[in-house]
RNA sequence: GGGCGGUUAGCUCAGCUGGUAGAGCAGGUGCUUUACACGCAUCAGGUCGGCGGUUCGAACCCGUCACCGCCCACCA
């Protein structure tokens, strides 16, 4: 005998163990079915399962899992990132603990530690998601580090390069001073920030008594100032353009010179220009070939000496040595933020400061280490974006790969039209080293391998010649981009590729259609010639209650582990797919969780009766063959469920798959067919208690079925305990197809009849405030005997409504019950009369049914203001003109009976 | 500045092709009805953000305004 409730901890590690075993999750690729592929978007190695993981590994484990169920060969390809950035943070602050530095280890001893971290620490997510049943095929599971993959992106970034598609370049890059590396566009975040506007004297050289008031918020950005900026039109600079201004606390000769970047509208209409350490005033530098001019270290600290650069013109090259230029002594080595206020100090004590405004301003802060991002002059790994991207917008465009919901197309687009070159080169050491080689005098050799490079630089210098590798690493998305393809065995094996390649579907969030889809379907298209995925789901962000993103370091966190602890894998799972309908936000509420855990409890309920009442052992159905209305009935809803649970899953509208099966699993199965059945499960008709215990058995075994893929745990439970099927688990039983014409409407606009009386006759209980035990000699009163079909079997009715609502209905065709004691139901043409006797306050019946009739006047009216509109009539379509007619009608009918009811109360109608 | 999304019951949200506004939770009332109190029954609660338009008919389509949120760009 099953317990009283179910507990997901006694059930869940067994089943998942039993399912593993079983390699339930395996692809087979020997197989002659079709393939389904979902490439799982690799979490990182030092991630822990919260909100959003869940999300994306539930919608994917429904989706693999309903594949599986329809036959498809499923391939749910498991991995982890390296996630180079989040890792060696993680790593060096473990050795921070211990006073180490990464630079005390060396590189070699660095990485060693950060694999022992991985073995140890790294990968406990992949142990999280087993816990939400998620079944993806472990043993092929990759790392992006795993030799195979770090020769896909060897071999692409070689192949690129030889294409002209990756190039070394010095420009200005998103610097993170903290964590000492460049970053991509997308990794900086802008941050409204509340700063100053600080205005500056700068002096005019011919009359230093004279000076141009420039504003700025970055005051210590002024060591590296190699001009001034107004605009052409601006009348009060006009005479100056063209004239030198001594630069303070440098004394440097910079010009004025007139640029369209000036904007007489801001700050004093005249603007200081530093080439090294602004993007904008970069490109004035270009414009106005003033040189560039460098004069913070990697750390964001004041050079002692700056380092001057000239663009050449003719090239768009930078000088390869830099020039160097004594920097003031006082300013060397203090940070960013020191200098700046120094400066100011200084400024000021000359009398060079005008004014300081407060300002707000957005600054552009590294999403990683969280400080302000430095523009920074230096040499770094491009990626020709551009070109790259121009058959991706066309695969989309083409609709080779579409986007469900798929106005992020649009996000997709935008993006990709605009796009800019690809930082790809970080200055960190965990994460693929990039395969370049230098010669002593800088030349570089790209190469697979460094036996490749020697023999190449050995060709080259004529003689062999010692080599120095790229410090550097790739840029974590760069393996990622690869993903779908680098996992099947690219560029080695091609037989896992030919079959599961391209993926089917890939699930993610929108906050990386960028980082991520827009790359691999870059990548994909030029290495594979074909998109990696047909659909792309993007699915809600998991926020919190104010709509933040959850993160650790905010602290706003929901932990899903201990929504699973505390209500099971399979209520979250439900609870997510309940909500993964919504817009962009998630707002979890854990009592949510509880009511969908309240949901399995009440089948597992559903289930301890049906094995109490032994429907369990029944014999199988054939749905067709059902005579019993009730039995119909049910098998028809069912039938509906199954086809509505199919199609959610099909469409990606989860949430109408799950509220299906809510709906019909408590409030049609449990609430009112196992009830009806009751009753006759009691009662003496043999072959009518055999043909409900397998109706019953057949649609409990349905719901479990179609609710496994969003319940695996509980329904798998259930299913072989109470041994539904044969030998294979449920997991991997056929999904149920169910043959049309299983609805019968008769049947059903009988059961709904019946629904509809008993709650009738409960209002009125409820309402009269009869006491709960007493019972009621009711009457039925005209009802249309031919259209029941159950016109003669009345025992049957008034079986169930007796247990059910303590009626006692007499026979049809006695005279009609009057008198001040008799409330009145009316369903459809039929009238049900409960004698109440001294338990009905009359005054409160008669209230109570003239609120109907006025209701039903209010409808009646409405429905005549439609139908005496000529306009209505004469441009709805007939159909709708019809309805309406039928509509009127079944409620001038309805309105005539309550009269009528009223009357027999006594009262005028 | 450009774009996207949202505004529906007290709360969280569904509502697909325009045709009688829904669910869960919370709330009120009543239930030791032998599967389930993680339950059963029942009730109440709505100007579908405002205004204008299209339409026989608008929560839904169009315009506009307000507020909330997000993305991109810029920010002297």
């Amino acid at each position: 005998m099953l317990d009283k409730t179910f507990r997901p901890e006694e059930v869940e590690s067994r089943l998942y163990a039993l399912w593993e075993n079983q390699h339930a999750f395996a692809c087979n690729p020997e197989s002659n079915a079709k393939p389904y592929t979902i490439m799982m978007p690799p979490p990182n190695v030092t991630g822990s399962l919260h909100m959003g993981h869940a999300l994306n590994h539930t919608v994917q484990d429904v989706l693999i899992r309903h594949a599986r169920r329809t036959g498809r060969d499923a391939l749910w390809q498991p991995g982890m990132d390296h996630a180079g950035i989040a890792t060696q943070m993680v790593v060096e602050r473990q050795l921070a603990e211990q006073g180490i530095g990464r630079r005390d280890l060396g590189r070699e001893a660095f990485l060693d530690k950060v694999w022992e971290w991985k073995a140890e620490s790294g990968g406990a997510i992949s142990r999280q998601l087993r816990r939400l049943g998620t079944s993806p095929d472990w043993p092929r599971e990759r790392f992006t580090m795993d030799e195979g993959l770090n020769a896909a992106v060897r071999k692409v970034f070689v192949e690129l390069y030889r294409q002209g598609l990756i190039y070394r370049d010095k420009r200005l890059v998103n610097w993170d001073p903290k964590l000492g590396t460049a970053i991509s566009d997308l990794e900086v975040e802008q941050t409204e920030t509340k700063g100053k506007l600080w205005h500056l004297r700068y002096p005019l050289k011919d009359e230093p008594s004279r000076w141009i008031v420039v504003a700025t918020t970055r005051p210590e950005t002024m060591l590296g100032d190699t001009a001034v900026a107004v605009h052409a039109e601006d009348e009060r600079y006009r005479d100056l353009i063209g004239k030198m201004v001594v630069l303070p606390l440098v004394g440097r000769e910079i010009p004025i010179v007139a640029d369209e970047h000036a904007d007489p509208e801001q700050g004093s209409g005249a603007v200081k220009i530093t080439p090294a350490h602004d993007f904008n005033d970069y490109e004035v530098g270009k414009r106005q070939r003033v040189p560039f001019i460098n004069v913070l270290d990697a750390q964001a600290r004041v050079l002692a000496e700056a380092q001057v650069f000239y663009l050449d013109p003719d090239t768009g090259h930078f000088s390869p040595e830099a020039t160097l230029e004594p920097l003031p002594a006082a300013y060397a080595g203090l940070d960013r933020y020191a200098a700046r206020k120094k400066i100011v100090e200084d400024l000021d004590a000359k009398g060079l400061v005008e004014k300081i405004d407060d300002h707000v301003h957005t600054v552009p802060h590294g999403d990683r280490g969280g400080v302000a991002i430095e523009p920074w002059l230096t040499d770094q790994w491009y990626c020709d974006a551009y070109t790259l991207a121009q058959p991706a917008i066309k695969a989309v465009e083409e609709g080779r790969t579409k986007f469900v919901p798929q106005n992020w197309e649009n996000v997709y687009f935008d993006w990709m039209r605009n796009i800019q070159p690809w930082c790809i080169s970080r200055q960190l050491w965990w994460g693929h080293q990039i395969p370049a080689w230098y010669g002593p005098d800088g030349e570089v050799f790209v190469a697979e391998s460094e036996e490749d490079a020697a023999v190449e630089a050995s060709a080259y210098y004529g003689t062999a010649t010692a080599l120095v590798r790229d410090e550097d690493v790739l840029d974590t998305w760069f393996s990622s981009a690869l993903w779908p393809f680098s996992t099947l065995g690219w560029p080695e094996g091609q037989d896992m590729l030919a079959r599961y390649y391209p993926g089917d579907v890939l699930v993610t969030g929108f906050d990386i259609i960028f980082f991520w889809v827009a790359r691999m379907m870059m990548m994909s298209l030029h290495f594979m010639g074909d998109v990696p995925f047909r659909t792309v789901y993007i699915h809600a962000l998991v926020r919190d209650a104010k709509g933040q993103k959850m993160s650790k370091s905010k602290g706003n966190v929901i932990d899903p582990l201990e929504l699973m602890d505390k209500y099971g894998s399979d209520a979250l799972r439900f609870t997510l797919m309940s909500m993964a309908a919504q817009g962009r936000d998630i707002k979890l509420s854990e009592q949510r969780v509880e009511g969908y855990r309240n949901f399995a409890t009440k089948l597992w309920n559903a289930a301890r009766y049906c094995e109490m009442n032994d429907c369990h052992t029944a014999a199988p159905l054939d749905p067709a063959a059902v005579s019993a209305p009730v039995n119909r009935w049910i098998v028809g809803e069912l039938a509906a469920t199954a086809a509505a649970v199919t199609r959610g899953l099909e469409d990606y509208r989860f949430n109408e798959a799950a509220g299906a099966l809510y709906q019909f699993t408590w409030g049609t199965f449990c609430d009112w067919y196992l009830e009806f059945t009751k009753p006759i499960l009691a009662g003496d008709d043999a072959a009518l208690v055999a043909e409900t215990k397998s109706t019953t058995r057949w649609v409990l075994s349905h719901i479990l079925s179609l609710l496994n893929p969003l319940m695996p745990f509980l329904t798998e439970e259930l299913w072989q305990t109470l041994s539904l099927g044969n030998e294979l688990p449920l997991m991997l039983e056929d999904w149920p197809e169910l043959a049309d014409g299983l609805a019968d409407p008769a049947a059903q606009e009988e059961l709904d009849w019946v629904v509809r009386l008993i709650s009738s006759a409960r209002t009125v209980r409820a309402e009269m405030n009869v006491p709960p035990g007493h019972r009621i000699a009711a009457r039925l009163h005209d009802l249309a005997e031919p259209r029941r079909l159950w016109a003669g079997r009345w025992e049957e009715v008034i079986c169930r409504m007796a247990r059910l609502e303590r009626l006692e209905v007499a026979p049809a065709g006695e005279p009609v019950a009057t008198g001040q004691g008799v409330a009145q139901v009316l369903v459809d043409e039929a009238t049900l009369a409960l004698p109440l006797a001294d338990a009905i306050d009359v005054a409160a019946e008669v209230a109570r049914l003239s609120k109907s009739a006025d209701k039903s006047l209010k409808d009646l009216e409405s429905i005549d203001r439609k139908l005496n509109n000529p306009a209505f009539t004469s441009k709805a379509p007939p159909e709708v003109v019809e309805e309406q007619q039928e509509r009127r009608a079944a409620e001038l009918a309805r309105l005539e009976q309550l009269k009528a009811a009223i009357q027999r109360l006594g009262a005028p109608a």
